[in-house]
DNA sequence: CCCACGTTTACGCAGCGTTAGCGTAA
DNA sequence: ATTACGCTAACGCTGCGTAAACGTGG
């Protein structure tokens, strides 16, 4: 996900290939689809991890701008912020993140997810049900 | 919803026809899939019409439930409770609603409610796609 | 008939999680 | 103009405590 594969830049792989802090808050919320607020809330709540400037501004990077999606993604399927934290160190892990990639934990991560897919796609049905008796009421 | 066409009865359409309350908070909390604590706030927010039995019990009838398994389906489109009570006196008007029928009010709620849809369309799109993503880094 | 028991409900207060608004300052 | 920070409020619940109503068995 914050891996960029083509890039014959800095040689390596991600760390800081180019990709070093320099959004600002109200950049990446215009970016991601969230308020600047609620962007604020997640880095208080140790969602994000901004990088702030010499005025204290909050800086974020490409891979942050990636992971704030993921979280937007993500959200819509009822996860409190605590548990995104720990999805997050398993699916957009940091550098300074657990490195075991506990296999049987991310099974259990992945059918829950799963699971919260499906009620996702019932509540759709559900709505589109509502919607069908709607149109017919009206034709 | 609430009406049943056939009953020689009362004689009137529907008001008390067989489906007079009868269903403690209890029992419709778990046949609607909602926590009794919830119904009691719905109803206390004016979602409901429940009738106190003597002993000052809630008794719901089968209209009620209908219109709490209604509430259920519009509630992950995102909307007040505020904004709830609005649609049911459209979607499911109760005697003593507003009886016009106001085809401009009713066509701004349906593109609404499908502009709802729509977006809870792309949220499990969303999901769908981590899933993907996520599937393939371990296939 | 009555009592004692367990279950169900009522009500109010208080808390939580997520957001959003405001004021003030840098 | 943008951001920082903190306070507060709103919303949708949820839990707790206490008290009353109910149903059943003795």
């Amino acid at each position: 996900m914050s891996t960029s594969p083509e890039r014959p830049d800095t040689a390596v792989d991600e760390p800081d290939a180019r990709d070093r802090p320099a959004l600002q808050v109200g950049e990446v919320a215009e970016r991601v689809g969230l308020s600047h607020r609620t962007v604020r809330y997640y880095d208080d709540e140790g969602l994000l991890s901004a990088v702030r400037s010499a005025g204290n501004y909050r800086l974020y990077s490409e891979a942050d701008v990636q992971r704030m999606l993921l979280i937007r993604r993500l959200k819509p399927l009822g996860y409190s912020l605590e548990e995104m934290r720990g999805l997050l160190t398993l699916l957009d892990p940091r550098p300074g993140d657990e490195r075991t990639v506990d296999t049987a934990r991310v099974q259990e991560v992945l059918t829950d997810l799963q699971h919260r897919r499906d009620r996702l796609a019932e509540q759709l049905a559900g709505a589109d049900a509502v919607l069908d008796a709607l149109h017919g009421l009206r034709g």
